[in-house]
RNA sequence: GGCCCGUUGGUCAAGAGGUUAAGACACGGCCCUUUCACGGCUGUAACAGCAGUUCGAAUCUGCUACGGGUCACCA
């Protein structure tokens, strides 16, 4: 057959040739051992919490090597494709700190190897689909528009659960090998009565035989060559992502590819189409899937519909950016921990990220320890920068806190530092949802009455101690001259200066001095349990804690 | 079912022939303490199984089991 003549009928508008494309995008000009790495979403509006492994990886291989990070959007699927997805995926990378040099933005490409979104490189897919052509490397596939509408109301994921795979295996190499042979006349005829076709790449490769390829995660694998007719183009002239993915990735220079471990079995495919088209394959690194427990106890997938897939609901939820990047790379480097221990004030963009330092495996996501990791990332703030992140959280979330924030951010700040700066710091929000609840009733619109006074101590008592403290505050005590008045107040009333005196004889006294400061912050925060009393009265000031006082002894 | 990947405490993991098999989270106890939140000390808990190589195996080899992924004109 006259591969050329078919190239030409197939493609007639093709002019330009891969020499042509590889003077337009030539190698790139960096130091030695500089990484180009991507991220390359599909344009659904849904941003896969587990994508930004992946993406951190690339983040920090590039950027730590005075590589390139670029983004790039695979929108070749023109059925999943969500209006504004573009704009929401720059959105949320650049939320979560994961800054590309190049690719799409708000105001158009950045970059010389563009342009960065597939269905704007159509034209150069065409030049490598019709070289292939003319290789005898790809044959086309015509079909006319029922059987394309039947192809797409096929429901591929039920399908193959009540397969028949021996059979099934034989009758599609029976099939793909029949669709291999057709005649020029055929063709001509088909293009005439405007049927359109996909593209194949007819494989070479013998099953029975191995290729070795290193996954610089996974180690060195074994895997059969690809003997599966791979489509290149769709009917609708749109590459696959396989298709793509090796002129892309080749055009645009890209040294690493960092994907998720579900492309592992589709890389005998990569790597034929890689032979094919002449191109040097990349290294590539396949990145274990972050797993979920389901009802059974099994590990499963987290997928798109599973709490928690989302990235974006972790914003909604109140995680911090830092929290969930820290987590992220407890996750990725094994050492990174280690590391932090030692450097507790360093960015994470410090640390050396090694690519040996990575787990083969999947690992399960556990909220539990993202909740340390992001209490121990708050308890290193400052007041002013817990204050920024809770009102930017509540600005969306929680309006009306919002606005009480607002209302007097030294107010806020002055609550937020309660034990907060020193060598142990409190740590008491994971979330930044776990602000409010912790300083309300620091606000008379938010301050309510929750706790009761200690169980079997005496009203008269408790009325009694809390006058005497109302009548002896000093706004001007220090804490120990505070505290040495709330042990007065003990004694007068028949309570034990010290706990430890108490503990000793109790039956000589009623209760001790710990009793009576319960009694002051019930009365003060309705609460038992609250930060060091002795801030929390200075910053609620003398005239608002005698009111809650007053409220209390009315009560008893 | 074929192919591929994986398997050290409940979770994340260190470990690369000789270790009392680290550490973090979670859980329990004790201490500190005016409550809470910290902090300190401490405890429970693991090499999937079976063969083989070796003086010696969590580490090397093979098989088995289990778990996961994938088998689209989706990515």
């Amino acid at each position: 057959m006259d591969y050329s003549k078919l190239a030409d009928m197939l493609f007639p508008d093709v002019s330009m040739t891969p020499e042509d494309m590889e003077k337009r995008y030539p190698e790139r000009n960096l130091p030695e051992g500089a990484k180009v790495t991507r991220i390359a979403p599909s344009p659904t509006g849904f941003f896969h919490f587990g994508g930004l492994f992946p993406a951190t990886v690339a983040e920090r291989l590039a950027h730590q090597s005075g590589g390139v990070f670029y983004l790039r959007i695979e929108d070749t699927d023109s059925k999943r494709e969500v209006e504004g997805a573009a704009e929401f995926i720059t959105k949320i990378l650049g939320y979560y700190g994961l800054n590309f040099d190049e690719g799409v933005t708000a105001d158009g490409d950045k970059g010389d190897y563009g342009p960065y979104t597939q269905s704007q490189r159509v034209d150069i897919y065409h030049v490598y689909a019709k070289q292939l052509v003319r290789d005898g490397r790809a044959y086309p596939v015509f079909s006319t528009d029922e059987e394309l509408d039947e192809l797409k109301a096929l429901d591929k994921k039920a399908e193959i659960k009540s397969v028949d795979w021996e059979n099934e295996a034989q009758a599609r190499r029976e099939a793909m090998l029949k669709r291999r042979e057709f005649t020029m006349e055929q063709v001509e005829a088909e293009l005439a009565a405007g049927h359109r076709f996909a593209l194949f790449a007819a494989a070479d490769g013998d099953p029975e035989k191995k290729i070795k390829i290193t996954d610089l995660v996974k180690g060195t694998l074994e895997i059969p060559e690809n003997d599966e007719d791979v489509v290149l183009l769709k009917s609708d002239g749109i590459p696959t992502y396989h298709f793509a993915h090796a002129i892309d990735d080749h055009l645009m220079r890209t040294t690493h590819v960092i994907r998720g471990e579900e492309w592992l079995p589709s890389l005998p495919k990569h790597v034929m189409l890689f032979r094919y088209l002449g191109f040097r394959l990349p290294k590539y690194m396949h990145i274990a899937q972050l797993m979920r427990l389901d009802e059974n106890g099994n590990k499963k997938k987290l997928s798109k519909r599973d709490m928690g897939a989302n990235l974006d609901d972790y914003r909604r939820m109140g995680y911090s950016v830092d929290a969930v990047n820290e987590y992220v790379m407890t996750l990725l480097n094994s050492n990174y921990e280690e590391w932090r221990m030692q450097n507790p004030d360093k960015s994470r963009l410090e640390f050396p990220f090694s690519i040996k330092k990575m787990s083969a495996s999947g690992c399960l996501f556990d909220i539990e320890k993202l909740n340390d990791v992001s209490k121990n990332v708050i308890s290193k703030m400052t007041a002013a920068q817990v204050y920024d992140g809770v009102t930017e959280f509540a600005k969306t979330e929680d309006p009306d806190f919002y606005e009480t924030l607002r209302a007097d951010r030294a107010y806020a700040e002055s609550i937020l530092s309660i034990g907060r700066g020193g060598a142990k710091p409190r740590k008491d929000f994971a979330l930044w949802a776990d602000v409010k609840p912790y300083m309300s009733f620091f606000y008379d619109k938010y301050f309510t009455r929750q706790d009761e006074m200690p169980a079997g101590k005496d009203a008269a008592d408790i009325k009694s101690a809390l006058e005497k403290f109302v009548e002896t505050y000093d706004e001007n005590d220090d804490q120990t001259a505070w505290f040495e008045k709330c042990k007065d107040i003990a004694e007068q009333i028949g309570y034990a200066r010290e706990t430890k005196l108490y503990k000793k004889e109790p039956e000589k006294y009623k209760g001790h001095v710990g009793d009576v400061a319960a009694f002051i912050r019930v009365a003060v925060t309705g609460r038992q349990n609250s930060p060091d009393l002795y801030e929390v009265i200075k910053i609620l000031g003398k005239s608002k804690t005698t009111e809650r006082i007053a409220g209390q002894i009315k009560l008893l």
